[in-house]
DNA sequence: TTTGTAGTTCTACGACTATCAAACAATGAG
DNA sequence: CTCATTGTTTGATAGTCGTAGAACTACAAA
């Protein structure tokens, strides 16, 4: 039966924790976890890419500490260790997986800002002047 | 006179935010300017690397919307967009930084966990160029 | 004018990354 | 035993990334 090594999480580093969590797939797979809360099998996630793609990332998810695999007869049973997670780097996965949800029904580029009644509007100096490249 | 392209904070992208500050050395420049709380030149951040390299990683951190870069002179003074990170992405640069400093600080874990108010003593202009990976 | 400083852009290069296909391993069903 | 399922490993490939050096711009001081 296969094993997989999972750092403990003193050795977990936070760049590399970044670098995992900056890919969409990897994102969108973090957050399928939060929001189930219980393992699930490495099938079980609806992502655009091949099997040996998907293995690849959660190779890159376990090695910077984010899932737990446990591997079953013919299945990887992946859970996300956000206990541990929390104990190192409080807070941390919150924010991220807040802020994904948050981009993901984020309001049309159109029309939006009505999100505390009062817009923010700020310095008009970001558009325009295209960098002269 | 140069002038820069900043991206409003309705187009950062988390994925494109947290792979920027996946970066060893552009994190290390986050982390100074948090700490400062004010502009500061590209010059005073004490990297290990050249400055055409500094420059790549200003231009990366300022497409993320990370940080604002403005020319004066021959200068280019770099400030954190930390408002308009967090109504963007609420306490997910706060908690990067805390995680960043927490990682940076060590391992006795278990003996500082409840000590909120205390502050950790210095180590403040370790900026430490050495000791990652 | 020449020199020096601060920074950008371009180019190149090695290293890494995301992806898929194919082969493989382990298990269960028939 | 033969398939089918589930996932890993191993190329291979196309692309991205971090880095430094050289050339360049813009400005200021001499």
């Amino acid at each position: 039966m296969k094993q997989y090594a999972h750092p403990p999480k003193e050795e977990m580093k936070l760049t590399t924790l970044l670098h995992a969590l900056s890919d969409p797939v990897r994102l969108s797979v973090v957050q399928c976890l939060a929001a189930s809360a219980c393992e699930k099998p490495c099938s079980s996630f609806e992502v655009p890419v091949h099997k040996s793609t998907m293995s690849h990332h959660m190779r890159v998810l376990r090695e910077a500490g984010i899932i737990h695999i446990r591997a079953e007869k013919t299945f990887s049973y992946i859970t996300l260790r956000q206990k541990e997670l929390h104990e190192r780097f409080p807070g941390l996965l919150c924010s991220v997986l807040a802020s994904a949800q948050k981009e993901r029904i984020g309001p049309p580029v159109d029309s939006i800002q009505q999100e505390k009644g009062r817009q923010v509007e700020n310095e008009p100096a970001s558009v325009a002047t295209e960098e002269n490249r």
